[in-house]
DNA sequence: AACTCAATGTTTCAATATGACGCAATATTA
DNA sequence: TAATATTGCGTCATATTGAAACATTGAGTT
């Protein structure tokens, strides 16, 4: 069954060898969201059942955030994605289980070092490309991921952690939201985030005190009720937030 | 100047490529508090005269934080250190200029992706361990550090920003102060980690609130004045709030 | 055109947390 | 025994949070 998809990679094996650095992966938790819904992107290898975290290797000279930016983009087309480098993965037998009908030769089958990244970005701007290796690349709702290989739900859960806690001292929304957008809409987005319903009044207060939304003398009509005002980020006031963070506790 | 160094770690390469992973290298910044002084394990490197972090290479057949661990005790002594994995470095050309004079085979001169991590500890309980390599391997003041190698003082700066950030959800204390402790040697931990002074009633009311600590029936005699309380760590209410964190904002 | 409805914008109020400060208690030293 | 500096902890004004109510409004209904 994995018969194809070693051929595919025995093929690369020597040109992997000349230019990636050995024994490093790169894997990055793409975090997607549009229209209150979450999803993460996922890709099925060639003949593989289970789901796995877009990744890459690391060029011989190139940083590990280009890598990770190339790698990305690769994937969605999409240039300049916010990422964030939150753990490196490094367990023996990482991959053992996945790899074990492979050839010990294959470049893909040493051990691992996974540098794990989380992205954030609107999923309706990405069209996920399906390369040579993958049979589907896709985003899946984050309430109801099939199975993963490896690690990777590991390091999924590691990253969903990790933004649940960055949403504590970050400002988070610039990434997944369109440029404009309302107050509910944000809410809705932290709500999903979080798992949890937050009271609208708290919220709206929160976020004004935060100072790093502007409003805008605009609504978005249509809704079936009163039509909700829009708001852009502020960008000096968000990226002043985002180097410095919202709040310390001492 | 750096020949000696050379011919040391030359004689070892043949060793470290059989049994390390290639391109992984591990940092550790080890802080260690006592007596109301935060300071780092430095060391140097035979005939270098700036000054490194300590660190090693993953074995084949080792666990990421086993290694982390192993190379701490090889440094210390000390066994089951509280370590942070906080971030890897990856940038090209980390450590070319100290490697310039270096022949390009060594095992060590390489391009390295460095897992960073942060370790506590009471450095009192600490003799830090000089190795062949090293000339000096000392507990260094941070108000008062060497000039680094490489891009030990960005992997070090970083290391400092986690920790302080940590200080907002993780109770910090029970690795670096000695069992029984009293509340303003407690503040005077916060206040050497932040570099900021804090308000004696505030942090014992915050502290308090915190419930992690049991104050014990005993008093720290021998101080010029009044003896302040005793205190340790409740070790089940620390692990619930390691885990759980201290507070949320949402 | 008036009315209904539900979502949104905003305010309120009590509970809780924080910042700043003061006062009483006390172990040592003089 | 008194002086002293440090410590334990309370107080009070202010700020923040949690929960809920009130006010507004655009679309759909009559």
């Amino acid at each position: 069954m994995k018969k194809e998809l070693y051929d595919q990679l025995l093929e690369l094996s020597p040109e992997y060898k000349k230019n990636y650095l050995p024994s490093i992966s790169i894997d990055c938790v793409v975090f997607g969201f549009h229209d209150a819904s979450l999803k993460v992107l996922l890709l099925k290898l060639n003949g593989s059942k289970e789901w796995g975290l877009p990744g890459g290797y690391l060029h011989k000279d190139e940083d590990l955030n280009e890598a990770a930016n190339r790698i990305l983009k690769d994937r969605t087309g999409a240039q300049d994605i916010y990422l964030n480098q939150f753990k490196t993965f490094g367990k023996r037998n990482r991959s053992e289980a996945f790899f074990k009908d492979f050839p010990d030769d294959l470049w893909h089958k040493q051990r691992y070092v996974s540098i794990a990244h989380y992205a954030l970005i609107d999923y309706s701007t990405v069209n996920p490309v399906v390369d040579t290796f993958s049979e589907a690349c896709e985003w899946k709702d984050i309430n109801d991921l099939p199975e993963f290989m490896m690690d990777h739900e590991d390091i999924f859960n590691a990253a969903l952690l990790q933004l649940r806690r960055d949403l504590n001292y970050k400002p988070v929304g610039y990434n997944l939201l369109p440029e404009k957008f309302t107050m509910p809409e944000l809410q809705k987005l932290y709500e999903i985030i979080l798992d949890k319903k937050l009271n609208r009044g708290n919220f709206y207060r929160k976020m004004t005190r935060y100072a790093i939304l502007e409003k805008l003398n605009e609504t978005r009509k249509g809704g079936a009720h009163k039509a909700p005002d829009l708001y852009k980020f502020d960008e000096e006031k968000y990226k002043a937030a985002l180097a410095n963070g919202l709040q310390e506790s001492w």
